[in-house]
RNA sequence: GGUCCGGUAGUUCAGUUGGUUAGAAUGCCAGCCUGUCACGCUGGAGGUCGUCGGUUCGAGCCCGAUCCGGAUCGCCA
């Protein structure tokens, strides 16, 4: 077969100072224009594109050889870069080009079903299908190498912080709460299943009994749950933890870790320290637990001033113990008519809300859908407490806080989109803390941890965790990133008194907790260092950093939402000797369920 | 699991009240072409209209079932 030409040069970093020099390039074929006597094509590598002639000044074998080629052929090729007579302003290599005077074809291609070009817009599963095409593009090229330099960043942080990289393990005890596990029978135990870690947070808590003190792992964590344009069943985590340490230790190095991050990667100073919300001031001023800060439209409470109102939505949500609140869209008045605030208010039905009211402030009037059941004063009062002015829109949510927050908080975002005033090019990094301890759930009447049952309490509220559970603040933290979750982590329980009080307050026996945390427990009895930790989703922070809208951009091989892999067609049936090995039973799939 | 949207050429799509041989763009193939870079010009090939059934003289279009895909909610401690 032919000999590799020796590569002397990669496509992109061909530039006028290369002039007259003879070189060696090697890649794929993305695009040939015949001219008749004169043959360019564009050869690609993942550093980027540069033309290269054939002219009548080569032999005609090798002009001949030049007409054959096709898009995506595999060529390497000899020749000397000259200045070209008509540049092209677009192309980074633009000023040159190369005069072949060589050519190999390694490989010829059928031609392919995508094309190889940033802007195609061909369907995402055929993308997944040949997905090995689909990264021959600059720019998942540049996503891959991008999340690399994070990856790169992340190593050399935390290895000059003192932290240990460790692996933990993939096939691990199933833990029936939280997401659901995917499984992996053990052939050895019959009957017997592993499941794929969720996340390695039993281990990092072990390691810290171990005296490692400082740890952290870019790992692979798998979740079966649905999935959606930032979830995927299996991701990454940037997963860490500390001994000694109490919240503010945390973010510290957290938040010089993000800084190193973005003046690296994306040129940018971040303001040190990061705003510290607690979770119940950003749930009343943004009504969300991540909060976008990047525009208004904060919340105001109506409370007080409707509590005498006669009209029952908000009389009725009072009274029930909920909450009437709203947000003031300025300038939105003539931006959203009847028909569009109906359609906002079909959206929140999803989070439980049954209506929405709405002010429309004119110069000389002010309409709304309760104005019959307010003076004009008492609207005026309304108004004021949202700073309201003429061309303003207010929209109020009365029902359950859940309800409110949830409702509003959509609101705010999704108009700030439809208005174009989520800015891509801010970034406003900021912390959630002070995240209650527990969950209450109404149907059940029970409490539940809302990270993990080892997250600790907040010292000076542990006397109430038996008399007020629901007011007891979690010393836990979540870092966000223009409204999005880029990870969280808690300063962890480390005392084995308060632990048991915990497991009391959400209602597991001696016997639950033993059978599903025994051994961490006993790993607990024999010195603990106080310790607590953080984990980034890697994906996510890959795709805002890079711009992007889905994981599956900066995720090699991501599955569909099937998640099903496109490219092997997994998952897929197996022969029943190798489910007899695992003494799997095979289970009939009856063409109609029921 | 619920709701909504979609499935027509390799790809992205159009297809009128149901009516002759289902179109466009792009890609592909061939010919011509010495400065193109989304090259140009001429010609050509390329279709189980997701599948099955029904209504009809006649179905890409209407009806039913089914499969597949996407968005979203539930779910994701």
């Amino acid at each position: 077969m032919e000999n590799v030409l020796k590569r002397t040069h990669m496509c992109g970093v061909l530039t006028e100072k290369n002039i007259d020099e003879s070189v060696v390039l090697n890649g794929w074929i993305q695009k040939r224009r015949n001219l008749g006597g004169l043959i360019f094509c564009d050869l690609r590598d993942k550093t980027g594109i540069v033309q290269i002639v054939f002219d009548d000044t080569i032999p005609q074998e090798l002009f001949q050889q030049a007409d054959k080629l096709r898009s995506e052929y595999v060529v390497g090729v000899k020749g000397v870069v000259k200045e070209r007579q008509a540049k092209n302003k677009d192309l980074p290599t633009g000023d040159i080009e190369v005069f072949v005077s060589e050519l190999t074809i390694y490989s010829e291609a059928d031609t392919p079903p995508i094309y190889i070009k940033d802007d195609d817009d061909v369907s995402e599963n055929l993308r997944l299908k040949y997905r090995y095409l689909d990264l021959r593009k600059g720019k998942m090229q540049r996503n891959l190498t991008f999340r690399h330099q994070i990856s790169k960043i992340t190593r050399e942080y935390f290895d000059s912080e003192g932290f240990t990289e460790v692996e933990t393990p993939i096939l691990c005890k199933p833990t029936p709460e939280g997401a659901r596990d995917y499984l992996v029978p053990s052939r050895v135990n019959p009957g017997q299943f592993y499941a794929l870690p969720q996340s390695p947070q039993l281990f990092k808590q072990l390691l810290m009994v171990s005296g490692t003190d400082r740890y952290y792992q870019i790992a692979k964590c798998f979740r079966d749950e649905d999935l959606r344009a930032d979830r995927q069943p299996e991701f990454t985590q940037i997963d860490l933890e500390m001994s000694f340490v109490d919240v503010d230790d945390v973010i510290n190095v957290q938040e010089r870790f993000l800084q190193k991050l973005f003046r690296e990667l994306m040129n940018t100073e971040i303001q040190l320290p990061l705003p510290r919300y607690p979770y119940k001031e950003a749930m009343e001023r943004f009504g969300s637990d991540k909060p976008d800060t990047r525009f208004g439209f904060e919340l105001k409470s109506l409370n007080e001033t409707v509590k005498d109102s006669e009209f029952q939505v908000f009389a009725n949500a009072l009274a029930a113990g909920g909450d009437v609140r709203g947000i003031n869209i300025e300038g939105g008045a003539e931006k959203f008519s009847r028909k569009d605030i109906d359609k906002l208010q079909d959206a929140i039905k999803h989070f439980g809300a049954k209506g929405l009211v709405w002010i429309k402030i004119g110069e000389t009037e002010t309409t709304s859908s309760i104005s019959k059941f307010f003076t004009s004063e008492q609207m005026k009062e309304i108004t004021d407490i949202f700073g309201g002015k003429a061309g303003d829109l207010i929209l109020v949510v009365a029902d359950k806080a859940k309800v409110v927050f949830d409702s509003l908080g959509f609101l705010r975002r999704d108009i700030a989109g439809k208005l174009g005033l989520l800015d891509d090019t801010q970034y406003n990094l900021l912390w959630v803390v002070d995240f209650p301890l527990f969950e209450y759930d109404d149907e059940t009447g029970e409490y539940y941890a809302m990270h993990h049952p080892f997250t600790s309490p907040r010292l000076e509220d542990v006397s109430k965790l038996d008399t007020a559970p629901g007011e007891v603040r979690a010393r836990a933290y979540d870092i966000v990133l223009n409204g999005v979750e880029l990870g969280g982590g808690s300063i962890r329980i480390h005392d084995s008194v308060l632990q048991r009080k915990m497991f009391e307050v959400l209602g597991l026996s001696e016997e639950t907790v033993k059978s599903k945390f025994g051994f961490l427990l006993e790993a607990f009895r024999y010195g603990t260092p106080p310790h607590g930790g953080l984990a980034y989703g890697l994906d996510r922070l890959a795709m805002l950093l890079s711009g992007e809208h889905s994981i599956r951009e900066v995720m090699a091989f991501p599955k569909n939402q099937a998640a099903a892999d496109l490219v092997s067609d997994a998952p897929t049936f197996v022969p029943q000797e190798q489910l007899d090995e695992l003494s799997i039973k095979t289970v009939e799939i009856s063409d109609k369920e029921q």
